[in-house]
DNA sequence: ATATAAAATAAGAATTGTTATCATTTTTGG
DNA sequence: CCAAAAATGATAACAATTCTTATTTTATAT
């Protein structure tokens, strides 16, 4: 990664500013520092950061929505290599909702847990090929 | 809601086939039960299921991406009301990866909990305007 | 310093996933 | 069986994001 003053900005912008904007509310605020940045640019220089763990990005981890006619409580998680989506039973965060109830004084109405990673299947086959 | 033979076919298709299929893919296969059924009758049964708690929508409660500087361990809420979003101590969900890991072998590399109600703000506004 | 290869940029077109519109058809309760 | 409500298919519209391309900037090895 080498450095440029546009992603310098990006990062110092959302470092110093708001939490958690959206690549829309961060280009109306860099805009004024950078009036000439282009939107190609932050959505790339967003990703690579994230990519190198330098910012995080918050979505569902995929772009497009999975549906489920399983609605017991449970959790997902989706598998980088296969895209595979696997159920993950709610007991790995017992209480989840009432913790996060009681620390915040918000009403929590839904909530979802999202892993990723190797699932096992594609952990054996990597495994495998070496 | 009315019956309707296609939402019927969209709702058997979804139970008793795959897990999880994204729109896109459940499209694929209801063509063949149904080859006139329109796509936006797919998103729109979709969504009235989903709100009845027919079947479940996983995504990440919101359309667009948001970005972080804070990469320490933590997790979000997101107002459905006013929209901002807030961080969720880590605490609320001990040893989640690790209890993930055990039960299911897979190698986890990342997840994320989206919580989403009223914040405690939009909770005090509501309560006044009653 | 200078040439050069690699990386990054701006601008806008293109793509993707999803929702809205609307004229027509289907369902339902009296 | 009829009117009102709900649902449909086709397609346009939309929002978020990524791709393309020609140009500029940065790092590197002389």
């Amino acid at each position: 990664m080498n450095y440029s003053r546009q992603r310098e900005v990006i990062l110092q912008t959302l470092q110093s500013n708001v939490v958690h904007p959206t690549a829309e509310y961060l280009y109306a605020i860099l805009k004024e520092k950078e009036p000439n940045i282009s939107l190609a640019t932050l959505y790339r220089n967003l990703n690579q950061l994230a990519e190198n763990d330098i910012i995080k990005k918050i979505d569902g981890l995929e772009s497009s929505s999975h549906f489920d006619h399983n609605t017991n409580e449970h959790y997902h998680f989706i598998c980088e290599r296969c895209k595979k989506v696997y159920d993950i039973k709610d007991d790995v965060a017992p209480d989840v909702v009432k913790k996060a109830e009681q620390e915040t004084g918000f009403l929590i109405k839904k909530h979802d847990i999202v892993f990723s990673g190797l699932c096992s299947d594609c952990l054996k086959e990597i495994k495998e090929s070496n």
